[in-house]
DNA sequence: AATGAAGGCAACCGCAGAAGG
DNA sequence: GCCTTCTGCGGTTGCCTTCAT
């Protein structure tokens, strides 16, 4: 098998269509029908391939194709599809009438790919990632935090009565509250990884120095205590560890109706990083509950599951 | 205002597989 | 079973626009 036999042809014109040309093929195809596409171009006087043609109808010339940008339906759509089909784009095309599957995939690879892994997600699995170094980005971010907390302890003089008083002083101690929760999620999850080093199953030992990144003394000892309750729901939230196959992936859903991919009983081990704060934002009930928006849309009212990545959740940064 | 970098997108290439004669 | 044709996909390229300097 190889390549079509048109395209060996010299003497074809190749690149960008004009317009002369797109009405060439479009009259011919609307009076005709595309037929062979082998003997199209000469039928229709063009000096193209019919592999050409065939792209410029299909990806551009159809008059049912929808321009303009994705919506968020439709982006929920393409991500839904992909975790249960992959990379089968003609496939994802049928179900977003309009679309076809080279815009659909240059949107995976331009925005949504991009977008899963800047919040820690595996694009091929749509799952959080699980090698250590996925999450580094976070843990250099916490660790910054941690300084900040350190340096500005609640009861500082910013959150001394008086100098903002009232709501403002609430809002700082459920944000330091949130913080302190991240923060000693993050730190149980890498004393896991530091144990597991330890007893040798993972020799990673870059992994364990990092873990003295973000598992300080003074995050236990915090003057602003984690409420029992989110500290036991936190440690029961665990990620399921088989890999994900396309059939089992069918029961992750971006509509809010499916199952959430996140299950939480009664292990001790934590989920990675990546769905830390997701865990947080499920539970609005719980001491680490807070708003986060997010950039791709969603926030509080999205019926994506994906954690905020959050040194860019506006929260952070409005709080550093 | 000029220029270079970065991002988005249309289009192409090479290959594989399906379908039909 | 072989050949031809068509379709689909991953990867890549090159042009154009936008943005930052």
């Amino acid at each position: 098998m190889g390549r079509s036999p048109c395209c060996d042809e010299s003497g074809l014109k190749k690149g960008p269509w004009t317009p002369e040309e797109d009405e060439k093929l479009l009259q011919y195809i609307q009076k005709n029908g595309h037929g062979s596409w082998r003997t199209l171009p000469r039928l229709a006087g063009l000096n193209r391939c019919g592999k050409s043609c065939r792209l410029r109808w299909t990806n551009y010339l159809r008059p049912d194709i929808k321009r303009g940008k994705f919506s968020q339906e439709e982006e929920q759509t393409i991500l839904h599809l992909h975790s249960i089909l992959g990379n089968k784009w003609s496939a994802i095309a049928t179900h977003l009438p309009g679309r076809t599957d080279n815009e659909i995939k240059n949107f995976w690879n331009t925005h949504l790919k991009k977008r899963l892994i800047q919040m820690g997600f595996d694009p091929m699995t749509h799952r959080p990632r699980t090698d250590f170094f996925a999450a580094l980005p976070q843990l250099i971010a916490l660790a910054a935090l941690r300084d900040q907390l350190a340096a500005d302890p609640p009861g500082s003089a910013q959150l001394q009565p008086g100098a903002g008083a009232g709501v403002d002083v609430a809002i700082q101690a459920a944000k330091l509250q949130y913080l302190q929760c991240l923060l000693q999620s993050a730190a149980t999850t890498i004393d896991g990884i530091a144990s597991t080093a330890a007893a040798g199953s993972t020799p990673d030992a870059e992994a364990a120095a990092l873990c003295a990144l973000c598992s300080p003394q003074g995050t236990q000892d915090s003057t602003a205590p984690v409420s029992a309750a989110s500290d036991q729901l936190l440690r029961s939230c665990t990620f399921p560890e088989a890999p994900v196959s396309s059939e089992a992936n069918q029961g992750l859903g971006y509509g809010g109706a499916d199952v959430d991919v996140f299950t939480c009983h009664g292990g001790a081990s934590l989920p990675p990083l990546a769905d830390l704060s997701d865990a947080a934002n499920n539970h609005p009930a719980d001491g680490c509950s807070a708003t986060a928006s997010s950039s791709f849309g969603g926030g509080a009212g999205s019926p994506l599951p994906w954690p905020e990545f959050f040194p860019d959740d506006p929260f952070i940064t409005d709080f550093l």
